[in-house]
DNA sequence: ATATATTTTTAGATAAGTCTAAATATTTAT
DNA sequence: ATAAATATTTAGACTTATCTAAAAATATAT
């Protein structure tokens, strides 16, 4: 059991897991083509693989499910992910917008001692760079009380500590606004016309903040 | 130029660059297949391959050689991997015959960055767990004087500077003995039959080394 | 120098992962 | 309930890396 798999079929699981953590249901076939950068005709081709090893729970025009097996699997390359980026980040000094590509490439080496070692020296963190959560060994998540910047009402104070967009050109537009995980944001104004957001950051400077910024962002209510 | 290549290309350029260390000569397509646990015909298409993408210098019936695009290629390889190991080993608390196999994937990351942030990290080793060279960014090594330990005299004495084999069973055995990097090896007789040396390790125990394992023992002349 | 042995290449297949275009099923809108 | 739009699957092809078996070239030994 636990045969080895392939990068190929660890994204695939990888992008499954996403797809169904915002959906909860089924996951399409189109859904996964676009999250794999694939075409559909590709995504089913994997789908019958995936699904003859036991990984995925397939059916034809109904769209998949990962199977206990295949979530285990997925968390894993999470795991693995997550723990290398936080390494590069606290280790080796990287931007946290620099880290997402490298961990792709990380987190498909197999040895499970090497990436338990890792979690010891890094003292076992449960948030990664980004603030997303760090399965333990056994799989489990630390979850938070978290909301969007956005449904903060006027005058209250968030602290970030998460985004949900790991791409360099919106972490690159954070780093110019001087916003990182631990800032404070305060709302000052909301426009319900282009749901912009007027915030204080840092009780130091204030910024505009468009919808496809502050939809990204996520607060502890403080 | 600098294309990325596939693991599988890197891995062949390796093989070439190592059997070439020995042989000083082309190297043949045999002993390609060897190093690289493949058929001689599979060998004939890379080489084709590489040749094409101007990695190798190869003809026909004649062998390949590493063209310096290929040279380089392979060196940085040979960095990576021999980086990752000295992080396994210094950083996690690998024992050193645990980090060749998790080093052979490691080694096809391609970030040249990651590789020289791991470096300062490390504060640039000069040599890996198991006392060979790692190149620099620049692609030099640092070379040093040393003999296979069969090639000292009875009454002399070496410290263990290398080993020519990085083989599990091969680490383990010298575990078993109390042999590690740094250990004093005095000869105290040499076996004319059949190779075998008895010698003396820290000044603390005798054993006696078969040629099987002494060939494979560097020393530093003491 | 000729036969034999060895090495290397070619030919033809296979498996993984991908694609485009065509066929089919499902969903949505009238 | 039908037609139109959308989603999904199938068919057929391509690339990379591998294999085995057969052919060709080179090296070795008599
Ligand atoms: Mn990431
Ligand atoms: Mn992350
Ligand atoms: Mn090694
Ligand atoms: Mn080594």
């Amino acid at each position: 059991m636990t045969a080895t798999l392939t990068h190929t079929e660890e994204n695939y699981l990888k992008a499954i897991y996403k797809a169904n953590e915002k959906t909860k249901e089924a996951v399409s076939t189109n859904m996964i083509a676009q999250y794999m950068n694939t075409s559909p005709a590709s995504v089913t081709d994997m789908m019958k693989k995936l699904s003859t090893k036991g990984l995925i729970i397939y059916e034809r025009y109904k769209g998949s499910r990962l199977s206990s097996e295949g979530s285990k699997s997925a968390t894993s390359v999470i795991r693995k992910h997550r723990l290398w980026e936080t390494f590069l980040v606290q280790k080796l000094g990287f931007s946290w917008e620099k880290v997402h590509d490298i961990a792709e490439e990380l987190e498909h080496i197999h040895s499970e001692e090497l990436i338990n070692r890792l979690d010891d020296y890094l003292g076992f963190p449960k948030y990664d760079p980004h603030g997303d959560p760090i399965p333990s060994a056994d799989g489990k998540f630390t979850l938070r009380e978290q909301i969007i910047v956005s449904q903060l009402n006027i005058g209250e104070v968030g602290v970030l500590v998460g985004v949900k967009n790991h791409e360099t050109s919106f972490l690159d537009h954070l780093n110019k606004c001087h916003i990182s995980l631990g800032t404070s944001i305060a709302i000052l104004d909301k426009s319900s016309f282009d749901k912009s957001l007027q915030v204080h950051i840092d009780n130091d400077h204030q910024i505009l903040l468009t919808h496809e910024v502050s939809k990204n962002l996520l607060v502890r209510k403080s």
